[in-house]
Order: C-alpha cells, then structure tokens, then sequence
DNA sequence: TCTGGGGTCCTAGGACCC
DNA sequence: TCTGGGGTCCTAGGACCC
C-alpha cells in the first residue's frame, strides 16, 4: 500500500484571519505586519498583485499603502493562534492522521479512501472553510517534497479550485519542470545558486540529478530531498508534537535602549516567557544565553553585538534563578554607549522535568518542591487569567519603557478575550 | 524617524582521553 | 628533520524552514 500525504495550507493566513472577523476587507488590499510594525509578513493576493514583497519594512511602503487604499495591521498573535487551532482541531475531526507542521501548515495521510483523494481534499477545504471562515488549499503527492510541490500549484492557480493530486498525475513532469529550484521544500537561497551553477533549474533537472552528487553537494539533507522528489519518502508523519529542544524569547524594542537597567527589564519579561513555554512542555534546562545588539541598519551608529551562554550549577525551570543568572551575563556582554536594537534569550540543554540529573549544587526536595509549587501557581494564575496578570517586579511594573513593542493597528482579540468578541445585532 | 521571531539539522574543528 | 590513531563530546556556524 503506498503513502499519500497532503498538506494542507491556510491562504495568506494572518490575513485570511482579519477577514474572517471583518468582511469589508475581502477583495480589497491587505497586509498584515511584524511586531513593532517592522515588516510585510503577510499580504492578500490584491496586495501580492500591487507587487508588495515579502519582508519588506513597511516604512518604505507608506505612501503605496495610502495610494492603493492598503488596509494595514500590526500582527495579532492571540488571534491567530486561536484561528490555527481551529483549523487544526476541525482537520481532526475529518482525518485520523494529522501532523500540525506550522501555525498555518498540517500533513495528513489519505491513505485507504473510499473516495478519490482529490474529491476527499476538495470536501476537507470546504468544510474548513464553513467552520472556520479560513480558505485552505490541499496538495497531494507520493511524499512530503511533492506534496508541497502540489501544493504550491493548487494555490496559485484557480483552475485547481484550491486541490492538486500529483499522484498518478499525467502532467507530472510539467508539474516539475514549472517549480524553480528555490520553490523546492529544503532547497534555499544558498544551495539554489549552487544547483544553478551547474544547470540545475527546476525540480525535474534535480530528480534527474544522481545520489552520489547530490549528497556530496548538499550532504545528507540534500539527499533526503532528492529522494523525496524521486517519490521516495524520507519523512514520516509526525503525530506526536515534538518537545523544543531550544527555547528562543527576543524582540526588538520599539525604541533603542541604552541602559544597563532598561535592558534588564526586558530581559527579565523574555526569561519569564521562555521559562513558560518551557514549563509547559514539561522541561528544564541546564544552559542560558543572552544576547544583545544595535541597530545594524543604522550605518552612522557605532554597532555592537554579543551573546554568551552559561551552564548552570544544576538544570532549572525556575523564573527567580533563570532571571538572576540571565542578569548575570548581560553584566558581562553590556558596554555603555550604544544604543541597543535588541535583546533576547535562549533556553537550551532541554531535558524532561521528570528525569532530573541531580548535582552536588542541587537545591534539597524540600526547597524544589517548593519552587515547582511557586510556578505552577503562576502559570495556572496566569493560563486562566491571561498572560502577565502576576509577572516579577524584575520585567517592570509598568510596561512602558522604551522596549515594549509597538502595535498601532492592532485588529480585536476577537476570540481569546471576552470584552472584544465581536457583537451582531439583529433587528 | 521606521527593517520580525522562533525553530531544526548537519558539519567541521577543537579539546580531551586512552 | 622526525612527532600515532582512535574515539567522544562540545561548540560555532551555516544551511534550511515557517
């Protein structure tokens, strides 16, 4: 019995997500921005055909965006979350195998159908789209890497209506022939060039391109996409949602930041979300890392940049002691006199709370017991009330400071906060 | 004036050990 | 002048992804 994956990708998500709550967006331009308003990180096909590029900072785009009528909003991470688990609990209800591969993206199996896949797909993204108010598009292959391919094809071209099988597909090679090399899942910027240098342009000239040299190019990983073009599948469905084996808070600030204490504070909120996430996947961690650097947009300023990671005397998930040690090494990498653009931490040697390797530093049972209780009471305070309802006095009582992000046009928490749900009224 | 954030995997090279 | 051969572990950096 052979393997059919589909992936499942929402349209220009962020975007599709407004929409949903605010109808007067369809058909009119729309794009969605990074934190602090930084870039473009999502457009509606009317803003892709006015030519707005992906990533680009929006500060170059003001005057199209006023020209062109350009709806614009800051990105609103509590409603898209919500939206994507939706979405991903409404594919559930339809297929027994899914793997939520980003906030926008599931693989399913589609194997043992009753139907045609392709029928199946198109009655999937339907009922998606009536439960969530979310367009999908559905591409179906032999493997991962082509499913992908299909994907691309299904969402660009309206003749697919939102479905493309390339299983058993008699334009197949076309099918490859039309994707570029870079459009290759696992093949990017660096290694298209490489590929192009020796005529390599498209997914079929690289499905022609032989093991030996495809390996000794790309290593192992690009051999696994070769394969994977060739039909042959090198990555299972993955049901199990995996623990992070790294854990990342960072922003840049909406100003920049020149003092010791100014960094603290917001290095103290990123310790205590990271520490969060960490929690609430069960871990702890024996390594911290700090860094911090300037603007490096700004070319008439002085830059500076450093990081620097620390091992524990014992893994903790403890906020108190990760914010004291994180403090620690910004002391070390902080010099006066430039202005800061950004600051974050990591969390790493990420191991289950379950297993603790104890060390001669090991604070006793009692006092552990102590800590894990502390934070189990913040995190329920925190999940049920909302994020930051009780926070350290380390991350600023009033969160003001030059570093808090900006979000001018923030759209409504539509469906995670009670005071904004979006009210009908009949008559 | 204004340029995101968060991950994974692989490899090479150094430190260290016997 | 000549200076072993393996093995492991760790880290930094590069490539990729959304």
């Amino acid at each position: 019995m052979r393997t059919i994956f589909a992936l499942v990708d929402c349209n220009n998500f962020y975007v599709s997500c407004e929409r949903a709550f605010d109808p007067g967006l369809n058909s009119i331009p729309v794009v969605v921005l990074s934190n602090n308003d930084g870039c473009i990180i999502a457009r509606s096909n009317e803003a892709k055909a006015l030519g707005i590029a992906m990533g680009a900072p929006a500060f170059k785009h003001k005057e199209m965006f006023k020209r062109h009528g350009v709806q614009v909003f800051s990105s609103n991470y509590s409603l898209y979350g919500d939206m994507s688990a939706r979405v991903m609990n409404a594919l559930g209800r339809l297929v027994p195998d899914v793997e939520v591969y980003s906030i926008d993206e599931a693989f399913l199996l589609l194997n043992n159908l009753p139907e045609n896949p392709r029928e199946f797909a198109l009655n999937i993204s339907e009922k998606i789209f009536k439960w969530t108010g979310i367009p999908v598009s559905i591409g179906i292959g032999a493997t991962k890497t082509l499913a992908k391919i299909a994907n691309r094809f299904a969402k660009k071209h309206p003749e697919h209506s939102g479905v493309l099988d390339l299983i058993n597909n008699p334009d197949f090679e076309m099918y490859l022939r039309q994707t570029d090399i870079e459009d290759i899942w696992g093949i990017g910027r660096k290694y298209s060039l490489l590929l192009k240098s020796y005529g390599v342009r498209n997914a079929l000239d690289f499905m022609e391109q032989s093991r030996h040299w495809v390996e000794s190019k790309m290593t192992v990983t690009g051999l696994q996409t070769l394969l994977e073009v060739q039909g042959m599948p090198c990555f299972n469905l993955e049901k199990t949602p995996v623990t992070n084996k790294s854990i990342i808070s960072s922003r840049s600030f909406g100003k920049s930041v020149e003092s010791l204490e100014e960094l603290e504070e917001a290095l103290a909120c990123y310790v205590s979300r990271a520490a969060e996430k960490l929690r609430a996947q069960g871990s702890i961690c024996s390594l911290l890392s700090v860094f911090v650097h300037t603007n490096r947009f700004r070319k008439d300023l002085p830059q500076y940049k450093n990081h620097q990671t620390m091992r524990m005397p014992y893994p903790t998930a403890y906020t108190p002691d990760l914010i004291r040690y994180a403090r620690d090494i910004l002391k070390k990498i902080y010099k006066f006199g430039y202005s800061y653009k950004k600051a974050g931490v990591m969390l790493s040697g990420i191991e289950s709370s379950k297993r603790v390797q104890l060390t001669f530093f090991s604070p006793g049972p009692e006092r552990r017991k102590k800590e894990k209780k502390i934070m189990k009471t913040m995190d329920m305070i925190n999940g049920k009330w909302g994020s930051n309802t009780i926070h350290y006095a380390a991350a600023g009582l009033e969160k003001s400071g030059s570093w808090t992000m900006q979000r001018s046009m923030l759209s409504p928490r539509y469906t995670t906060c009670w005071k904004q749900v979006p009210v009908v009224l009949a008559n």
